[in-house]
DNA sequence: AATATACCCGACAAAATTTATCGGATATAA
DNA sequence: TTATATCCGATAAATTTTGTCGGGTATATT
């Protein structure tokens, strides 16, 4: 329960590796991979996917790889998971409406109350706040 | 990622229910199950549990059910969560040690800020926030 | 005392989600 | 031309969450 998925921390993994290095220098899907013994195949899945949002940008063929393309400091927690992960709700039914409960429910509201808090939270952070 | 599990909603949903009846009066797994469309035998587990770490109190044999036991205002949502769930945290290696990554992992501090964030905003609201 | 109702609880099963693998494709530097 | 790297859909394995089953104990009522 409330636990980040490994998508999402490759991607803070990965994101920091870059900025640690030189801006412009590019790192590959094997070179992370390795460093901080993540299954190759997986991350690299994650990459593509970063790099289709936008966060980094690919570089193709040998000696290519990633490196970042988006500014991390404009990007907050929020629209960041949601990037990576999809849509972020402490309960489905704040963005899915096909909850059987949902006539019956008495705990909706309160619980909205706690999403909200939540949402804050995360939107006060920036990416750069993680991977610096 | 970030989800309540059912248990904590069921824990919730009967919590207000009881809340909302007059102090001392009794509620049975069966009028709480119907009135809210839960299965009857998750919600009779979820409410033994409850009954286990204290928070309601059983009372066995006809017309028996449960009442609510604790002060709900004195468990903040952090002790909620994990009297009813377990340890809390963002990613498993802040309770426990055994991840493959932890040598080479780059972003444990960062998240564990990110981890005391949302730990603080759910300790800041009690159980009795919710269910009022 | 018998009965019916309600809680108790471990073991198991199904479903959903998350994590990982595979196979074959395209792009490009050397 | 070749080797290296990204691209991507399909599928499989693992884990977690959710739900089911069967047999038990406690007690109010008759």
């Amino acid at each position: 329960m409330l636990k980040l998925t490994r998508k999402v921390e490759y991607s803070l993994i990965a994101l920091r590796h870059m900025q640690g290095k030189s801006i412009n220098s590019i790192s590959s899907t094997r070179e992370i991979a390795n460093q901080y013994n993540i299954p190759v195949e997986i991350l690299a899945k994650t990459l593509q996917h970063m790099a289709k949002v936008n966060i980094i940008e690919a570089i193709n063929g040998p000696r290519g790889g990633y490196r970042i393309k988006a500014k991390l400091k404009n990007i907050n927690l929020v629209d960041f998971f949601e990037k990576v992960e999809g849509p972020l709700g402490l309960s489905d039914c704040f963005y899915d409406t096909n909850c059987m409960q949902i006539d019956h429910c008495n705990i909706r509201t309160p619980i909205q109350r706690i999403n909200n808090n939540m949402i804050n939270m995360f939107r006060s952070m920036n990416v750069q706040d993680i991977t610096n």
